[in-house]
DNA sequence: AACCAACCCAACCGCAACGGT
DNA sequence: CACCGTTGCGGTTGGGTTGGT
């Protein structure tokens, strides 16, 4: 006999998660806790395995995510320890709070993996690659780091300046924007876009479904009833814990900015 | 404007590891 | 020790986005 599947896969749904669906597991979670993850989905009210589930909440909706590009030290760093521990991503990822194995996956199979081979070093071994082969490729790694370039330099950009509203911000922010003599309204619409870029599920639209569960009015739903005092600190802080990382990634994007402009 | 190829990353899958009985 | 359920991990894929022609 084989073995069993994790999970019950009829009727079950697959790809993306809505906001919706981010809402209930969130909620579900602030509320439990985490105890056994196949019975989330049931006790959710989720119409999905609590695989998806697990790793829907490890890789994206965890609180305590950093969200963004990686800096050149923490490349480099990822590279001395892939060189140690191969492709062992949990064991890499241990290594920078807030960085999940998915994504430091990710980065290294997209990006640099290829300035490796670009620099003429095996990213497997880490030894220099044989150079009468590295030879035949030269034009194509050209336009393979024209390109994953151009993508962060874009990125970085239009989060800056695309989709943006009004938020409000912490009384520092203020002050070091003057100091620094930036455009205000700039700086208001950044703040959105990227609470928006980088944490997409948990915009201020997600924001605003939060903050309604924990009202007293909230009636729509048996799952929106007033939360209890604990929920809703812990509920603000993750909420500032996000904002605070959007802070600094606009930083970031301004450094970026000055840098380039 | 339309098409295609390249790129990125969230999500999936299958297997390994772990822990309880 | 064997078995079984659950969780963790790493490889892979699918689909959306972008740039080039």
């Amino acid at each position: 006999m084989g073995r069993q599947p994790c999970c019950d896969r009829v009727g079950l749904k697959k790809g993306p998660w809505t906001i919706e669906e981010d809402h209930k597991l969130v909620h579900f979670i602030f509320n439990n806790g985490i105890q056994c993850w196949r019975n989330v989905p049931k006790l959710a009210g989720l119409q999905r395995c609590g695989k998806s589930c697990r790793l829907r909440w490890i890789n994206y909706l965890r609180p305590d995510l950093k969200r963004g590009a990686l800096s050149e030290a923490e490349e480099d760093q990822i590279i001395e320890l892939h060189a140690r521990l191969g492709n062992r991503w949990s064991k890499i990822a241990s290594y920078f709070p807030g960085r999940t194995d998915n994504e430091i996956k990710n980065y290294w199979n997209t990006r640099i993996k290829k300035r490796l081979q670009l620099k003429g070093i095996d990213p497997l071994t880490h030894q220099a690659i044989d150079k009468e082969k590295y030879q035949h490729e030269p034009d194509d790694k050209t336009e393979l780091l024209s390109r994953t370039e151009t993508y962060d330099k874009r990125n970085e950009t239009e989060n800056f300046i695309e989709n943006a509203n009004d938020i409000s911000l912490p009384d520092n922010a203020y002050h070091n924007m003057l100091s620094e003599n930036i455009n205000v309204d700039l700086w208001n619409k950044s703040c959105k876009t990227i609470s928006t870029c980088y944490s997409p599920s948990i915009s201020l639209e997600a924001e605003e479904s939060i903050n309604f569960s924990t009202t007293s009015t909230a009636t729509e739903s048996s799952s929106n009833v007033a939360a209890p005092a604990e929920e809703q600190e812990s509920i603000q802080q993750w909420m500032d814990s996000i904002f605070s990382s959007a802070v600094n990634q606009l930083e970031e994007d301004l450094f970026f900015l000055r840098k380039y402009n």
